[in-house]
This record gives structure tokens, sequence and C-alpha cells, in this order.
DNA sequence: TTCGCCTTCGAACGAACGTTCGAATGGCTC
DNA sequence: GAGCCATTCGAACGTTCGTTCGAAGGCGAA
């Protein structure tokens, strides 16, 4: 193993327990005993506790936008690339949320000169959102309701830490089909034949007409 | 003042320090600090840190919890109910930032035994919503479906404390509104005189048709 | 074998934390 | 004034934290 697979190794699994007991309440010696490394051993890949929880988080960062960008080249049409955009965080944020819980739940736990790239990061990943629905929606063009909209998408998405289970009865694709056409057209199904009410209907067409909240 | 008063200065003071601090970096130092009173002074009225967001915790959520029953009682129809919720709900954690954002982000910060009563009002604040969508779309009933828009749904919400300011361009109401379109129907202007792009038409006919990503 | 370098670690340090304790304060009742 | 109770607080305790340090292990090159 090299220094390099060794460094992401106690990153990943620095993630992990952050994600699992939070980044302030997790102690160095936590990591020790889920590393398998000593305590002072840590400190030779690592500058320290705050520098795991930095560059766990620009990383994941990195890896989001490289992937979003990527996702809209091969992403043909203003609609496109604005399905392709929530269809890809959806879906790495299922297949990735250690990662992502971190990035989204911690962000407020760096000071403020290491919390300044992510953040210039973040600027930069909300324009990029901001420009899908500004091409994709010219008429709408007010710019409070384009800042609501994507910030109520990100609150949609970056929500799904506190809930969602991937391995349970939505898969991750699914997830972000049903947040997709939620955000694009809402839960009310537009049209008898409209695509939110096919969906819906379609995945599960007997299910019980109601729940009481108890 | 009475004690009373004095114990509910010290959870709402307690509450912006939590807030603006995250509840594990703040220090008993800190509040005390913050109220002006002693260290040891502050166990006089709690057993200790960890009671205090307890307390928070629980009293803010019952106070959204009756906020929501009273709301539903005046409100009428599925529809009408449905839309009350999200409204009672944006506006309630826009007025109340502070507690909210504790309710929001330190929701597993508590020790098992103290959780199990706010997780308790959780899952009747979370059945309630389920229900409302199940009398107002008694069609969609995919049971999944519902889950994946219910906690979508909480997700818009509950993200506010990341980025609005209640003293900045949108007032409460007016999100409140943009949420409520956007979770019934979506950012698409559903036809030239729907109610999504009427509101949204309104609101700044003029804006820029582009904005770049930087 | 010897040297030097990359890597690991036991042990310890100083600081900061949540909490406790006994005393002091202030006002009210007899 | 004397006694009592609610309230406040300075000072300290024991623990745990992030971090450091010097030494040791392992291994290829000379």
């Amino acid at each position: 193993m090299t220094y390099d697979e060794r460094l992401e190794r106690l990153l990943s699994t620095a993630a992990a327990v952050f994600a699992a007991k939070g980044f302030h309440p997790t102690t160095m010696r936590d990591l020790s005993r889920a590393t398998g490394m000593s305590l002072a051993g840590m400190y030779y890949y690592v500058q320290g506790k705050e520098e795991l929880l930095a560059l766990i988080q620009e990383r994941c960062f990195q890896r989001v936008l490289e992937g979003a960008q990527e996702t809209l080249e091969s992403s043909q049409g203003a609609d496109g690339r604005l399905r392709g955009f929530i269809r890809h965080h959806v879906t790495y944020f299922a297949e990735h949320m250690d990662e992502m819980k971190v990035l989204s739940h911690e962000a407020e736990s760096l000071s403020p000169q290491r919390q300044r790239p992510i953040d210039q990061l973040k600027r930069h990943y909300v324009n990029l959102l901001l420009s899908l629905l500004a091409d994709a929606f010219p008429s709408a063009d007010a710019r409070v309701e384009r800042r609501a909209a994507a910030y109520g998408l990100f609150g949609m998405m970056n929500w799904i830490y506190t809930w969602y289970d991937p391995e349970g009865a939505i898969a991750p694709g699914a997830l972000a089909e049903q947040f997709t056409e939620l955000f694009l057209h809402g839960v009310t199904p537009a049209a008898p034949s409209g695509a939110a009410a096919a969906v819906a209907r379609a995945a599960s067409p007997n299910a019980p007409r109601r729940s009481a909240a108890s």
C-alpha cells in the first residue's frame, strides 16, 4: 500500500466516523480505534483533526463538481441539463452518504480560513444551478424566486442524509427521478396523463388511501 | 422576574448561542458570558448542558406542533389544510430561526434517552404531513412516493436555516408562498396562466435572462 | 553490516471542559 | 432582630481532549 492509499483510507474511515458521531464529538482516539492506527501515527498523514475534516469536504466537493460538469457535458437541452444536474446530485449523494453527510452537516465546523476554499466551491456549484434554472426558465426570471427555488432544491436533496436508506425501498436512481419530478412539476398530478401522476401511479397502484397520524 | 421567566431567558439565550456556534463547541462558559449568569448559577435552573438542549428542542417542537394543529383547524379542504401546514412551518421557521436551527441541526446531539421523546414528536409531525398528503392526493397513493415527497418538503423547509435571512429580500410570508407553489406545482410554469408562472412573473418582470457560474 | 529514511508508536503535556460544593447574599416571615 | 428559604457564585475537582516528542521498527542502498 502506498502513502496515498493509506491517506485515502484514513480519510474515508474518518468520514464514516464523522458521519456517525458528528465531527466535534469524534475524538482522535475514536479515529485511532476505527483505523487501527495509533493516535500519534495519524499525525504523520494529517496536521490535525481539523485538516482531516477540511480534506474530506474539499475532495468530496471537488468530485461532486466534476461529476456534475461531466453530466452536463453529456446532456442536451436546458431541460435535459437541469434534469441531469439533479439526477447526478441525488444519486451521488445517495451513493456516498458518509462524505456527503459530512459535507452538508459540518458546513460550519471549520475555522474561517479552512472554510473559505470550500465556500468558494459551494458558490460555484450554486451559481451553476442558478444558471441552469435561468436557461431552463427564461420567463420566470425573478431573481429572488430563482434563489428560493435553487435553495429549495438543495434543501430537498441535501436533507437526504437525515432519513434516506440506500439499501431500503427506494433505489438511488428512483429517488433522483422522484425528486426531479417533484421539483419540476410538484406533487400535484398536473393532468390525467401527466408525467408525475403516471410515475406515481405506475409504482404502487394499490397502496392504502389513508394513513393516520399517531 | 419570576423563576420561570429567568429559565425562559436562559433557554432562549442558549438557543441563540447554540445556533451560532453549534451545540458541542458551545461551552457552559460561553453561556455564562452570554446570559450574564455565573457558571455555577446556571445549574440552579438546569441539570446540565444536555438538558438545556433537550428543553430547547422539546419546547420548540411542541410549539410547532400546536401551531400546526391550530392552523389546520382553521383551514378548509384537503388542499387548504396542506397549504396551511406548509405556510405555518415555513413562517414559524423563518420567525424563530435560532430555535428551529437548533431543532433541525442538532437532531442527533442528544443521548438516546433524551432523544426519544423528541423523536416521538417528530414521528407525530411527519405522520401529520403524510396524512395531509394522503387526503390531498388520494390518487397518488404509492407509499414510498408519499414518503419521498414528505421528506423532500421537509428538506426544502428545514434547509432554510443554512441560507435564509429573514431581514433580507424575501419576507417569511413570501418564502412560504413560494415553497408552497414549488412543492405543489414545481418550478415549471404549468400553463401560460398557471399560478406558479403568474406569481413568478408578477414579482420581477425584467430580471436578466442569464447568470453565469463563476 | 551499516547507514539513512520512511513510517509507527507509547507516553506524556498543557489546556479546556462539565460539573460540584460550600459559602455568601438578599429578602421575607415570625 | 432571628431564622429560614430561594438564589447566586468563586473556586476547585477530576476527566478528557488535541497534540507533541523522542525513540524504535523496517527496509532498501551502499
